[in-house]
DNA sequence: TCAATTGGCATACGATGCGTATGTAAGTAG
DNA sequence: CTACTTACATACGCATCGTATGCCAATTGA
């Protein structure tokens, strides 16, 4: 039988990219300690260096994780929605209450960027702006969303804005009334992409 | 007398700056040792340390530094604009323009953020965000822009979406046009701003 | 069943970088 | 002129990273 010894691999590597993501989470992934995380988990660097290479290779594992989460629910979400653009603008708004969990801001929009670069160029992330692009392009030949914008440009700027958007409800000391007022900030912003009204364009709400 | 002294000093303190900028900018926060860039200022840590307490300190005085001449760069462009719609576009693109540069848009958008936290809370920093605040608020007692959106909230998502829209630029292989379509998904995220010309009926639910 | 070998992971080591404690020389005040 | 402060350098200990090496279990082939 090789299936033991398969899975026992597997579990080191979920045991690994678990406390890793824990450590990242929280503390940082500057302050988490290799050896301290790794041994949370029963293990040592060695083993790290084996599965991943390095810190940052393990990062990297982490995101791909976590990402795929995130788009597992983005879709979820996106599916239940009456109209696409309501689909639209229910996945913008799921992006940024993900984004409120501290767990998901550290790791993909702090650390990540700042030690593996331009998310843009992540090879196994950021499944959440395809999806958002392809509704995107839906809507405008729908008639919905104007021609003539690039949809992968705008879902990024809508990520960006959709971050920072984030944060400010994050770090606000009266979350429920700011996010309010930055999810109302943002529809409106959202709403840019819209043909200027009066036309078949009734579906959109 | 004590001019020269007081000189010295503040000369020491702009050669640890300006030593700290170029590494910060090239290699990255993480990446800059310490002993390396105050010799290349010929001077040690305990300088470093003396003026700025740590590491992070001097990323602080680096980042204040950086943020007043890009609240400078703004205001500058902002001032010679027809209509104050025109100014805060100009101002915005501006924005845009200057997150192209390498050294900012790793001191200012990767690094700072991932070491210092969310830039909404720097105290001595992103005097761009408030200018454009003004702006907006501006913007709403002439009528222009709809009332409803909180100011210094909208300023920071366009900030966020001006970040993205930079690192898009900046990672394309052909800048120029991948700039046009950038800009042009931009200016069509702010029109959401604009109140609509004519009739009603363009509420949300 | 029994070598032989591979691969998963731990241990040991050297190097680097950070923060602090201490030293020193120049300037300042009484 | 003496005592004190300030600006900066030097020296030390500690943590952390990456690599090189070692060991043991599992697999393979005969």
């Amino acid at each position: 039988m090789h299936r033991p010894r398969k899975e026992m691999i597997a579990e080191t590597r979920a045991k690994l990219i678990t406390a890793a993501r824990q450590a990242f989470g929280t503390i940082g992934y500057a302050e988490a300690s290799m050896d301290d995380f790794t041994a949370s988990a029963g293990l040592t660097r060695g083993a790290l260096y084996h599965h991943f290479g390095d810190k940052k290779g393990l990062l990297q594992a982490v995101i791909a994780e976590i990402d795929g989460e995130m788009a597992a629910r983005v879709n979820e979400v996106a599916a239940r929605a009456p109209t696409r653009w309501q689909s639209f603008v229910d996945e913008c708004t799921t992006y940024i209450e993900m984004a409120l969990e501290p767990e998901i801001q550290r790791i993909m929009f702090r650390d990540g960027p700042a030690v593996l670069g331009d998310p843009a160029l992540w090879p196994n992330a950021n499944a959440c702006v395809g999806s958002m692009t392809d509704h995107l392009t839906a809507l405008q030949q729908d008639g919905v969303v104007v021609t003539g914008v690039d949809p992968e440009t705008a879902a990024r700027l809508i990520n960006g804005a959709s971050s920072q958007a984030a944060q400010r409800i994050a770090n606000s000391n009266d979350p429920e009334a700011t996010s309010k007022t930055v999810v109302a900030a943002f529809r409106q912003l959202l709403e840019g992409l819209l043909k200027k009204a009066d036309g078949p364009a009734d579906q959109r709400r």
